[in-house]
RNA sequence: GCGCCGGUGGUGUAGCCUGGUAUCACUCUGGCCUUCCAAGCCAGCAACCCGGGUUCAAAUCCCGGCCGGCGCACCA
């Protein structure tokens, strides 16, 4: 059976260094790659446009913080409680199940936030047996997919592999709005290894256990979502799939599809607001940028039910590919202030930027003091929290939580699922006139988070050419991983000397040229052509006579003749395409 | 995680049914030749996925594992 162009680019790429299976010699393990010399060079190099677009371009910062993440930090994410499937296995066909999702299929009850014990009771008391065999169901068990270890000898603090680098962003927020002056917006960047440990990696590059991400964590003013350069992009034209589009199932696959300025798109409510439409023009950019075929990108809206817990809008970037069809390779989330404010309630330490009007405004307001004596005996540990959520209160929060109280004598307050019952004698209120400045503003985030491996894979495929009697990559000079391959024509008189020492010529400027005299040349340009080096510099007899070489290009395979003293001046400027 | 199929040098394969350690081609390396697109000649490197069982003897038969493909499930 003829090969499909994922098995060609597969077999290409593990043949000449781009990707490899990793622990090869002890028999493999699913879900991690090596990426071999070109592969590393191609993935830099895809990664140095990421920041050549967006930090030198944009303007955000980059950091790096640990993999290892403490149990803490993730528990306050929502990782620890959302990245575990409670999980049962038939005790007689071994097959295993969704335990909450096998319940609410038998029993209407809501199975959010019940423990493992809760599930298999509930297991229990409606005699819910194995949907294939009828077999009886066995304990319930956690399924988590992070990757656990621990912290120290002792094994006392457990710690996960992160499941995003975002998290170590959110973290660090003080230090970052002091970094940028307390000035909003900002965007800051993370490019690392995350980990996910999947049930059932395949698909090679696809779904990896550990991979690379770049993410963008932009933080912003929640009312102002709009984007100052937004007028430069606002007339790019995307294709999109709207969620409403896509759940009507009168439109064919082909009809969902609507192409259209993103400008137009935000008017009309189509993308939520001008951030997430100016990120989906900058991704639509940079995947254009490094080579990814403009015809095989798409923008997918997230359905309600596909959201992630932390967004209220999402859009992926999605790139055809020829075996899996379209693969998200990017998501554009706004990921609001869950994860700010999930920090701040864990942490006990205040994540909010202080924002200033641009007129200072007199204003008649409360203060609300409590009654530690009283609020202290009631609450005990609780006052900490009560504290907080007073002294966070808005000024319009305050005013209701007045009124409230003077009408019912008591106000209810919420703090994460806690009610808590304030009395009138648990506070003074006083109320004065005050002039304010500015407020205190917990920052939206909007994430666009690529997944590089995956780009890495499209790339190849869009990439991979067969032509009569070759196999090339039409990588682009900027991206392609080995620049030039160096050759002398035949092994005569000085010329392999000469292209040897053209080769050190040109590593020496910066560009990563290889040299080749084996075998015949034509089989050399094959070579170079299967691994995409795009020019190949080739020493002749008239290279004797006046010091000029030819350079062919990979597309064309035209030649032209160029001085051995220009040529360093004349690779750098094709090496910009 | 379940089911089906598969796993032999770098790649593609022959051998497996009918046990006796491996075929061929390409690639690759060194040399010769070669003045522009996988030419030719000589020499060379290089493999039975792992573990266990049966047997005098296992690439071959049996069991388990791992990896890959497909289907199901999963993929915040």
């Amino acid at each position: 059976m003829e090969k499909d162009i994922y098995e060609k680019i597969m077999d290409l790429a593990k043949r000449r260094g781009y990707l490899w299976s990793s622990f090869e010699i002890y028999g493999g393990i699913a879900g991690f790659v090596d990426y071999g010399p070109l592969g590393c060079l191609l993935k830099n190099n895809i990664i140095s446009k990421f920041r050549e677009i967006f930090i030198v371009k944009e303007g955000f910062y980059e950091i790096e913080s640990p993999t290892v993440t403490p149990y803490e930090v993730l528990k306050a994410s929502g990782h620890v409680d959302n990245f575990t499937d409670p999980i049962v296995e038939c005790k007689n066909c071994l097959e295993s199940f969704r335990a909450d999702h096998l319940i609410e299929e038998f029993v209407d009850v809501d199975t959010e936030r019940k423990t493992l014990k809760e599930l298999e009771e509930l297991i229990r008391k409606y005699n819910i047996r194995c949907p294939k065999c009828g077999g009886e169901l066995g304990e319930v068990k956690k399924f988590n997919l992070m990757f656990v270890t621990s912290i120290g000898p002792g094994g006392k603090r457990t710690g996960y592999m992160r499941p995003e680098t975002a998290q170590g962003i959110f973290i660090q927020f003080k230090r970052l709005a002091q970094f940028f002056r307390n000035k909003l917006p900002f965007g800051v960047v993370q490019i690392g290894k995350s980990y996910r440990n999947e049930i059932s990696p395949r698909q090679g590059v696809i779904r990896l256990r550990e991979f690379t991400q770049a993410e963008i964590e932009y933080f912003v003013h929640p009312e102002r979502k709009e984007h100052e350069k937004f007028d430069l992009v606002k007339d790019e034209i995307v294709p999109l799939l709207p969620a409403d589009r896509q759940m009507d199932e009168n439109l064919s696959e082909e009809e969902k599809i609507i192409k259209m300025s993103i400008g137009e798109a935000v008017e009309k409510g189509i993308i939520r607001h001008q951030i997430i439409a100016y990120f989906i023009a900058l991704t639509k950019r940079f995947l254009e940028n490094i080579g990814i075929d403009k015809d095989k990108i798409r923008f997918r809206q997230h359905l309600p039910n596909e959201m992630a817990h932390y967004a209220i809008d999402c859009w992926d970037a999605e790139i055809y590919t020829e075996r899996f069809g379209w693969i998200e390779c990017v998501g554009i989330a706004d990921r609001t202030d869950y994860d700010l404010r999930s920090h701040s309630y864990h942490s006990g330490v205040e994540l909010s930027i202080f924002v200033e009007f641009d007129e200072e405004k007199e204003i008649e307001t409360y203060e609300i003091n409590l009654n530690y004596k009283v609020v202290g005996r009631v609450f005990k540990k609780d006052t900490k929290v009560i504290e907080e959520y007073i002294s966070n209160l808005s000024e319009k929060d305050k005013e209701n939580f007045v009124k409230t109280l003077e009408k019912d004598g008591k106000v209810i307050i919420k703090i994460n699922e806690k009610e808590f019952e304030i009395l009138k004698d648990y506070v003074e209120i006083k109320k004065v006139k005050k002039v304010i400045k500015g407020e205190k503003v917990i920052p939206h985030v909007i994430e666009p988070s690529f997944g590089i491996d995956r780009i890495t894979y499209c790339l190849l495929e869009h990439s991979y050419r067969e032509e009569d009697d070759r196999v090339y990559l039409d990588l682009k000079p900027s991206i392609a991983p080995i620049k030039a391959y160096v050759l002398p024509l035949v092994n005569k008189e000085d010329m392999p000397k000469i292209a040897m020492e053209i080769k050190e010529m040109l590593r020496d400027n910066g560009i990563i040229a290889e040299y080749d005299d084996s075998g015949a040349i034509g089989r050399r340009y094959m070579r170079a052509d299967e691994i995409g080096v795009p020019f190949c510099i080739t020493v002749d007899g008239q290279t004797l006579e006046d010091r000029t070489v030819t350079v062919r290009e990979r597309n064309t395979r035209e030649q032209i003749r160029v001085r051995i003293d220009d040529l360093v001046d004349y690779l750098k400027e094709r090496l910009k395409e």
